[in-house]
DNA sequence: GTCTATACAGTGATAGAC
DNA sequence: GTCTATCACTGTATAGAC
């Protein structure tokens, strides 16, 4: 039995109180950031008095930090590219794109990032959480794919690590920053396999063998 | 105070008080953000009462959205790739991805885009301001210098939209994110270049004839 | 238009009963 | 741990004097 109920929201498998305010947390902060939301609201949400968050957290900068390293690390996880056969490197790198503009371009990942750039002032330390989980841990799996490419010769990589930001690049495209100006409201699948494919392309061609 | 009026085509202001808050307005809110700014800390950081503000602005959100838009249209305006040449792309491209970085990477253009960002759920019409005054308008200019090249002979490119956006892409690359992040907080004028290289190297590669 | 002073609502955080 | 009730404080916005 532990003393302090809010250090347990890395475990995941609690269905508590402390679970519950989580959970509204992430829903009311996601939706609406940080200074549009109340403490009361976010009570009123998970269905239990303001006095019982706070003896579970103990002020609001702690409970927000908590559900963005929360949701950095929960989304970013399963991201792999391991399974992709690097002698096709058309086909993978299509899929890549495709599956990384699928994650990055998710309207939970896209509140995450939204919030953690515009709160990138008041809590520096939550840009430095975002990036280790999401775009460093996506890099680095890219990178090992274009490594194995390179090795297997299907593709002509001089520095695989830049190479690798520059398709993230290619990948996240202009549909990125418009999803992030909310400004593509829907998330038109056919549109996002399209950018994929054009990204794919252009990578190709730029480090064809 | 400055005796020369300033004509503010986007507030109706004419004074120079409403000059001197719209100025302060925009030190705090790209400092701070929207929610951590009040009205007293305008007021004061413009030397004026509160009710001063209130007889110029007839709120705090259309406070905010004159300077989001003054803000934007400032730093775009000047952006421009017409007197590149379009038979020397690499030379071009090179200069063109390095002040497109300049721009992008400047402080203020930085600290509009992330308060933009971070509001797009609160003022959705601003997200719209921002890319019209903005990306729009860049990559249009980045589009028309393709559309030369490729005249020229000096690249080859089947849609020159798409072309222009995977530039500014490839330009941005991963340093933008991370300044949006405020993860490199200084701004590394010899990182910048070295960036400006690479991914007009990687254009230009996809892009040869 | 500009100031001082203030109305009024809402905020984060806490005390004490159970 | 959880609740109700309340604190002290700050926020936006406005009234009235000049």
């Amino acid at each position: 039995m532990r003393s302090a109920a809010h250090q347990d929201f890395l475990s995941g498998a609690r269905g508590g109180k402390a679970e519950s305010i989580l959970s509204a947390a992430k829903r009311c902060f996601l939706a609406a950031g940080f200074g549009a939301v109340s403490m009361d609201a976010i009570a009123r949400e998970a269905g239990v008095s303001k006095a019982t968050v706070y003896a579970h957290f103990i002020s609001k900068e702690e409970l927000f930090g908590a559900v963005v390293a929360r949701e950095s690390e929960r989304h970013f996880f399963a991201f792999s590219a391991l399974e992709l056969d690097p002698r096709d490197a058309a086909a993978s790198l299509e899929t890549l794109a495709g599956r990384f503009l699928d994650l990055v371009l998710s309207p939970e990942v896209i509140a995450v990032n939204r919030i953690v750039i515009g709160e990138a002032t008041r809590f520096p330390v939550l840009g430095e959480v975002f990036w280790q989980a999401g775009p460093a841990r996506v890099r680095a799996q890219i990178e090992a794919f274009l490594r194995r490419a390179a090795a297997a010769g299907s593709l002509r990589i001089a520095d695989p690590r830049i190479a690798a930001e520059q398709f993230a690049a290619l990948a996240r495209g202009e549909i990125h920053l418009r999803h992030l100006l909310r400004l593509d409201p829907a998330l038109d699948t056919a549109a996002t396999a399209e950018a994929a494919r054009c990204a794919a392309a252009t990578f190709l061609r730029a480090f064809a063998p």
